[in-house]
DNA sequence: GGCAAAACTTACTACTTAGTAAGTTTTTTG
DNA sequence: CAAAAAACTTACTAAGTAGTAAGTTTTGCC
């Protein structure tokens, strides 16, 4: 495939980064829906979530957001904008699982369900990159760590 | 200051990155002999090394290893040793200072030291990045959660 | 099967980036 | 203060990157 291939589909590099951002808005949103929609626990909707990230230290990959947040504020604000209204959707799903969880015992935390929520987070976009440098047996043991945290 | 100026100073732009590299591997290796020789509680060495991403958000800077590790896998080989070095480095940091705290009951975590320093160092690590998108005061949350959940 | 829209490739241009060689300024030190 | 070493700048080159225009192939559809 060769770039005027790219160009057919996107008018810029900017573009293509931001509907490439578009994309995984898309699919959170989607995600959202199907937990909504599903019966289930606080626990499954969590761990669901956490597949997507064993997911891609499976396959080597990394988060979008990890990849564009080192280059920040260098990048247009097309992408800076999507990048934001994508942390901010990811963020919110994970508080509210979290808040039904604290609310019917499954889950027990102390701080804020947002904070509780950055902690999380954090832990797996930071843990997925680990694992491409210092192997995937670090990130195993923050999503076991995670976890055994939430159920207290 | 010209390209040719840090030309001078290195031969290559990966010279140049695993010298960035090396020169945090140094303060780091200082800021553990400094850690040693003090008479600090585990609660202040902890303490100590936080204040170093408090600094990179203060000054909307991001931790180096956040921002090689999106680019790992196209690194040349001389920067991925050197980044290696960088966060075993810092992991033994963190691991010991942790295993001081729990062995003198200032800190308690159920997990190994390792994994409650994995758990540290990507909430840290992360907050930074996330800190100059999505504001400061998520840095701030994750920077109390952690200390609250060190100290039990 | 034919034909129109969609999805490309080829071949090019303007611009940027990493790196070099040769010459100039600044700093150090006997 | 002189001269040599260190730290630059100027001016260039080769390679890479983003983007474009025009032509070709592939795909879906009556």
């Amino acid at each position: 495939m060769k770039n005027a291939a790219v160009h057919y589909h996107f008018k810029s590099k900017e573009d293509l980064l931001a509907g490439i951002l578009e994309a995984y808005v898309q699919e959170y949103q989607m995600m959202d829906k199907q937990l909504q929609a599903s019966g289930w626990t606080a626990l499954q909707k969590i761990e669901k979530f956490i597949e997507r990230y064993s997911y891609l230290v499976a396959c080597n990959s990394i988060c979008i957001i990890g990849s564009v947040a080192s280059d920040y504020n260098t990048l247009p604000e097309s992408v800076k904008e999507k990048t934001t209204q994508l942390i901010e959707l990811v963020m919110r799903l994970v508080e509210k699982t979290l808040q039904q969880g604290k609310k019917n015992g499954e889950f027990h935390f102390e701080e804020t369900a947002r904070t509780r929520a950055l902690l999380i987070m954090t832990n797996l976009a930071a843990g997925v990159q680990l694992a491409r440098i210092s192997g995937k047996k670090d990130y195993a043991s923050i999503k076991v760590a995670l976890l055994k945290q939430l159920k207290g």
